[in-house]
DNA sequence: TTGTTACTGAACACCTTGTTCTGTATTGTG
DNA sequence: CACAATACAGAACAAGGTGTTCAGTAACAA
């Protein structure tokens, strides 16, 4: 890919993510964010059809980051025995949004966007099929997989939204914790 | 209250509502809304600050009359077997959504919208509040209250949600099974 | 009847979106 | 280096939505 388009890209994804720091999604303008990102408005229009598609597209970096991030401390040569505990993959994961190295948290704060839940649920929902006998005990015979799939993700992403509202206050550790009594 | 004053805000309330079961929220304009409604953009303006003004009180009327509904058919002269039940609340809940006779579920079907899910939980959170003493059986000393109520309030919304894009294939009686299983 | 209040309808300024254009600078390749 | 391709800036543009204002009209309540 050509460093320019590298570069802009780049830039508009930055401009984002430091303009969802300051105000939500739904009131940020295709305007503000070239300003801030330096960049005309062809060129935001020539890398991205809308404002929901850059969203979406940065959220599949996130997510994608996260996850991927997950996955290999998970199967990576340290942790080995904590792997082995049922809840491993659900705490690297509030681990790494804790650290909010990538401000995934900012879009989760306060009135929080739709589409941006909608993806973070998706990834969610991958997560906790694979997930899944790790949660057959809790998991009556009696609920379909479609149903405890969904209860999970759903569990996930609304505990991470309360430890956000609730103002990060508690350690990963904890809601790790929250999250498996509640599930 | 004026009978003019009353005649266009219902206009508005039910144009409102039959255009969200024909699209979503975000996707309807000030223009549809009063033309349906047949009545003058001032007039609109004098009604309701804003289009989300206007969700937010359907909404309010919506949650009342349902809430309302549930609560006394809770405590009339009939069920009062089911009532002392753990779940009838809830599963009156469902039985009305199931009913749709106020296109509640129009707002919750698809892509919904934020709004009105940040109001469905409002009003949920009450409910589950001044039910807390039926979960107390599941409930782990370790959690904390605020987490407990906001997790009963998700898991009811994501259930009802996972209900309507399941296309309502279950019984209310069913469902609420599932969420007092899931819970 | 009379004063008050709510309504219509149109015009208005403002903002945001997404497109199109011209000219310029940068790139990777031969 | 030279050249063709490509990404860029910047400005102008139409289209569409928002919320306000105002003058004239109709409905209300006392």
């Amino acid at each position: 890919m050509d460093r320019r388009q590298r570069k802009s890209r780049e830039a508009i994804f930055t401009a984002l993510t430091e303009l969802l720091s300051k105000k939500e999604f739904a009131q940020i303008t295709v305007g503000e964010i070239i300003q801030r990102a330096d960049v005309g408005r062809a060129t935001f229009y020539a890398h991205f059809e809308t404002k929901d598609f850059l969203l979406k597209e940065l959220c599949a970096e996130l997510f994608c980051h996260v996850l991927d991030a997950a996955c290999c401390e998970r199967s990576g040569h340290r942790h080995i025995f904590d792997c082995e505990a049922p809840n491993s993959v659900f705490l690297h994961l509030l681990q790494h949004l804790q650290k909010n190295d990538n401000h995934v948290l900012d879009l989760l704060s306060g009135r929080n966007n739709e589409l941006f839940l909608q993806y973070f649920k998706g990834y969610l929902r991958q997560l906790a099929a694979s997930q899944l006998p790790l949660f057959a005990a809790r998991k009556s015979e009696r609920l379909p997989e479609s149903f405890w799939i969904d209860h999970i993700a759903s569990v996930f992403v609304e505990t991470v939204r309360w430890w956000v509202d609730d103002g990060l206050r508690e350690e990963a550790e904890t809601v790790a914790e929250y999250f498996f009594l509640a599930v």
